[in-house]
RNA sequence: GUGCCUAUGGUGUAAUGGCAGCACUAGACUCUGUGGCAGUCUCGGCACGGGUUCGAAUCCCGUUAGGCACCCCA
């Protein structure tokens, strides 16, 4: 079985006197049964990926402090209290990535990739890593898919695409009940008028509001109109609303997202609540929710524009805009909104041996299927011919082949046809063509 | 990090202080060269640690894990 990347943790000193071995806390061990459903996503991804040109880049799973704290901002929660440090030789600043934009901002400087190309459209899957209280589709393992467009001038169809690519991503995933937000977090033009608006609003109800939002009013007040606190809910409708005083750049850059999105004939609703907890981002913010069955888990999938965050890493000032989904949240909304589980595509022969001379030879017959594209399956350590025949039957297999003592002996082999019960014995030297006829029959 | 709820074979469940049972799955046989059905049998469990009690899956405490609400986020 394909193990989980490279990142298996060893802290198996801090063992608890019972002595159990399992998985740490939030992470988990993918079993062949749940590498369906992830199989599924993956290869929904890729095709996206193929379609709208994006290509794909993978960034290590450990980076220095220094990317995130610069890039997704230190009074973040994700940056300042979820990080995993890495305790290691030498590098004393190395920490398990939480989240996967600020790392490849991080490659496409190291790495010029806007010489090589004014425009680039990059795609990523991978494990990320956060210190938090697990929950539903919430673990401190977890992978991320997102999608990056980076350059160019700040164009709002970038924008619009990379909504429209995870659109149709839970849509091909048959994720029904889909919910777009979108909001506009200005730039430094408009944002900092308006938190101003926000302060002078909240300086009389300071009393009023919970503890935590008066903390807020002053480093982040923007994060008090997310708070759900009944004490603070009430204030929210008469708030300044950021929407009326975006500048006319952001503003007009927000109704051309609209406009794109009308002409795609997404559907939206606009959430002046929606802010988002990275400090990276600029302009337009988005996220995906789920209604009913599945929505506890809150956003499958978010992003937006974050037109500062290379500079903030160092480079100069880079236009760019993109997003992430959460693969376990998909797979809980799936299961919830009982989606059909992926199935394995069956083999198409199995090889049944009866008698230890059949049995010797059984390996050589599938190697020969194999070389010519046949997909064979076997219970080789079963000897019985019924029990092989029903283990056959059970994987969905069309077309067994039995052979034993007398079909050695006259150099032949039966073809047994599982859905029509038919057999039939051909010379063991035409035997992969035999089978090929029978496949392509079987498909018309 | 805070509060609340939950924990029985691999899976899903029953047993309300008195013999841990059922279904599915898995394996064997009926049937030692022919599958799906059926019948019979087998493997396998009270999360862990302590306490109360003649007696605990059941009541109490702690631990661990999971879920939910905060917080935050994908």
């Amino acid at each position: 079985m394909a193990p989980k990347k490279g990142e298996k943790q060893k802290n198996n000193k801090k063992e608890s006197s019972a002595g159990e071995l399992r998985t740490p806390k939030g992470m988990h061990d993918i079993l062949p049964s749940e590498w369906l459903w992830r199989e599924k996503i993956y290869s929904v991804i890729s095709e996206l990926a193929d379609f709208y040109n994006f290509n794909r880049i993978d960034t290590p799973i450990l980076e220095y402090a220094t990317v995130f704290e610069r890039g997704v901002g230190s009074d973040t929660d994700i940056v300042n209290k979820e990080m995993y440090f890495v305790r290691s030789k030498g590098e004393d600043s190395l920490v398990m990535r939480p989240e996967g934009t600020a790392p490849i901002a991080r490659a496409y400087l190291e790495h010029h990739l806007g010489r090589s190309a004014s425009l680039q459209k990059l795609f990523y899957r991978g494990a990320m890593f956060r210190h938090e209280r697990p929950q539903a589709g919430r673990f401190r393992q977890f992978e991320h898919g997102g999608f990056e467009v980076i350059g160019g001038n700040n164009d709002p169809i970038y924008d619009a695409e990379i909504i429209l690519i995870f659109q149709r991503l839970l849509e091909k995933l048959k994720i029904k009940n889909i919910v777009l937000k979108i909001n506009s977090i200005g730039c430094r033009v408009c944002r900092p008028l308006y938190k101003k608006q926000l302060q002078s609003y909240y300086k009389d109800k300071e009393k009023k509001i919970c503890a935590d939002c008066q903390r807020r009013l002053k480093i982040n007040p923007m994060r008090l109109l997310d708070c759900k606190n009944e004490s603070c809910v009430g204030f929210k409708e008469s708030a300044p609303s950021f929407f009326d005083k975006l500048c006319s750049n952001c503003s007009s850059h927000l109704k051309e997202v609209f406009e794109y999105l009308d002409e795609l004939k997404i559907s939206y609703s606009i959430d002046h609540t929606l802010v988002r907890g990275l400090d990276y981002y600029s302009k337009t913010v988005f996220e995906f929710f789920v209604e009913g069955a599945g929505s506890e888990i809150g956003a499958l999938s978010g992003g937006g524009r974050y037109d500062y965050l290379l500079e903030m890493l160092g480079g100069r000032m880079t236009p760019a805009v993109g997003g992430a989904v959460g693969i376990e949240r998909l797979i809980t909304v799936m299961k919830a909104q009982e989606l059909e589980a992926p199935k394995k595509q069956p083999k198409k022969v199995f090889v049944i041996h009866v008698g230890e001379l059949a049995k010797k030879k059984s390996l050589n017959l599938i190697e020969k299927l194999r070389s010519a594209g046949i997909s064979a399956t076997e219970a080789l350590g079963r000897d019985s011919l019924k029990v092989q025949l029903r283990l056959a039957d059970k994987e969905g297999v069309k077309l067994a082949l039995i052979f034993g003592q007398k079909e050695i002996f006259e150099k032949s082999i039966i073809i047994r046809d599982l859905e029509n019960h038919l057999q039939e014995s051909v010379p063991m030297d035409t035997i992969v063509e035999e089978v090929k006829k029978r496949l392509v029959r079987k498909k018309q």
